[in-house]
DNA sequence: TTTTAAATGATAGTATTACTATCATTTAAA
DNA sequence: TTTAAATGATAGTAATACTATCATTTAAAA
C-alpha cells in the first residue's frame, strides 16, 4: 500500500504554501539540510538560495524571513508526531501503555518516514531537538501565538494530557507532565550528547535510556497509591 | 552586616575581566537591561555601546561576541544559584528539605541581590529563563565545553544530584533529574507567561504552583516504596 | 614625580545579513 | 490563445558583526 501524508499547514505560517509548488518543497527539503548542517544561527535565505539554485528573493515570497521557516518546521514536526501518536495508540485501551509510546516516538531516533517526499524526519527530529524552543523563545511569542503558530504543540501536550488523565483521573497537573515530557525527552537526548555530564547516560549514548529515565519519572507521578 | 559578594569567573568567558573595571561593570550591567528589554536576537554591541555611553570597539575588548556575553551572563548566574543553594542548605540535614529548597530556589521570583552591585538578578533570572537555553544550543557547544563555559551549570546540577541520592541511594538517574529540575522549573515558568495552554497555571500565573508540581514530579520519583 | 604602560575614546572601514523593489521571462491555468 | 501567476535576475539599503588604527586619558611602576 502506498500513501502519502499531506499535513495541513496553518496559512499564517507563510507567505505562500511551499507544499503546492516545486520551488516550495525544495526550499523545505534544502532548509531542514542547511539548518541541520550549520544551525540556526547560520542559517541564512542567500545561502538557501545558492543552495537551491534560486535566488534571495525567491524565498522571500514564501516566508517572511528565516524565523518563520523554524516556527514552520517545527508546526510541522509537532503535528507528524501527533499523526503518529494517533496512529500508533489507535485501537490500544491501556493508557499506560499509549503513555510509553508517546515517549518512545519522541526519544527515540526517528526514520526517515516514505509519506512525506520532500521531508527528511530523521534531520528535522534532530533540528527539533537543537533548535525547537528558538522558536518560541522570542519577545513575539505572545503575538505569533495569537495567529495560532505554536497549535501543533499545543495539540500534542493536550492529547498526552489526555492520556495522563486516562492513567490518573485525579492527577493535576495533566498539562505540565504532558509538555514536560516533550521538553525533558529532547534536551536529555541534546545533553546526553553534548554535555553528558548532565545526564546519566553520558558515555552510552543509548536513547532507549532516556526512554527509561522519563517512564520512571512519569509513571512514579501517575502511580494508584498516591 | 555588609558583606559583597564576587564570584570567581572562567577566564576564558571574557577577553578582560569585566568585574575588575567601572567599564567593564557597566557593561554587564547595561547588557542585562538591554537583553531583558529587547531580547537577545536584537542586543547589539552598538547598542550595548550607546546605552553605556562608550563605542562598540570598547565592548569588543572585554567580550568576543554577544555569545560570549549570553554564556557569562549564565554562568554567573549558575554561580550565584549554586551560592544560594548552599548557603541555604547549610546545616540541614534531611535531603528533602534540601531538595525542597532548590526548587524554591529555582522557581520562585527571584530579588535583587545587594550583596552585588552592577548586577540585577531578578532581571538576570528572567533572563535566563527566556534565553539561558540559547547559550548552549549552538553548534560549538563541545568546543564551549572544553573550555569549561558550561561549569558552573554542570556544578549545580552535581550538588542537586547529590541530594538525590541522599534522598534515595538507589535512585538510578540522580543526574538527569537534577538537570531535569533545573530546566523544568524554567521552561514551565515561561510557558505560564506566555503558552499557558502547556500548563496547568496559566490563569493564576502563580510560580508557587511551579513549585507544587515539581515537588509532587521529584518526590513521586524519589518515594522510598520503590 | 616622572616614566611607562594599560585602558579608553574616536573614527574608519569591510563583509555579511536581512531585507525591499523592479522588471523581464517562463510556466501554467482560463 | 490570452492572461495571470510564478520565477529569475538584478539592484539597492540599512543594520549587523566585526577589525584596525591612532590619539588621549588614566593609573601603576620606577
Amino acid at each position: 500500500m502506498e500513501v502519502l501524508l499531506q499535513i495541513q499547514m496553518n496559512e499564517k505560517l507563510f507567505l505562500r504554501n511551499p507544499e503546492q509548488t516545486e520551488l516550495g518543497k525544495k526550499i523545505i527539503q534544502h532548509a531542514i539540510q542547511l539548518i541541520h548542517k550549520n544551525g540556526f544561527e547560520h542559517f541564512t535565505f542567500k545561502k538557501l538560495a545558492e543552495d537551491i539554485g534560486t535566488t534571495e528573493a525567491g524565498i522571500y515570497r514564501y516566508f517572511e524571513n528565516k524565523h518563520r521557516v523554524l516556527i514552520y518546521l517545527t508546526a510541522w514536526y509537532w503535528s507528524w508526531v501527533q499523526y503518529n501518536v494517533v496512529f500508533n495508540t489507535n485501537n490500544i485501551t491501556d493508557p499506560v501503555v499509549k503513555l510509553k509510546k508517546v515517549i518512545q516516538l519522541l526519544a527515540n531516533t526517528v526514520k526517515d518516514d516514505d509519506k512525506t517526499l520532500h521531508i527528511d524526519e530523521k534531520l528535522l527530529h534532530q533540528i527539533i531537538i537543537a533548535e525547537g524552543s528558538k522558536a518560541y523563545l522570542t519577545k513575539h511569542v505572545s503575538e505569533d501565538n495569537k495567529e495560532q503558530l505554536f497549535k501543533p504543540y499545543k495539540d500534542l501536550t493536550a492529547v498526552i494530557a489526555g492520556f495522563i488523565l486516562e492513567c490518573k483521573p485525579k492527577y493535576k497537573y495533566p498539562k505540565s507532565l504532558g509538555s514536560t515530557i516533550i521538553e525533558v525527552a529532547h534536551f536529555q537526548i541534546f545533553f546526553m550528547h553534548h554535555l553528558p555530564s548532565l545526564t546519566d547516560f553520558g558515555k552510552s549514548k543509548d536513547e532507549s535510556k532516556v526512554v527509561s529515565f522519563l517512564e520512571d519519572l512519569v509513571f512514579a507521578s501517575l502511580r494508584k497509591s498516591k
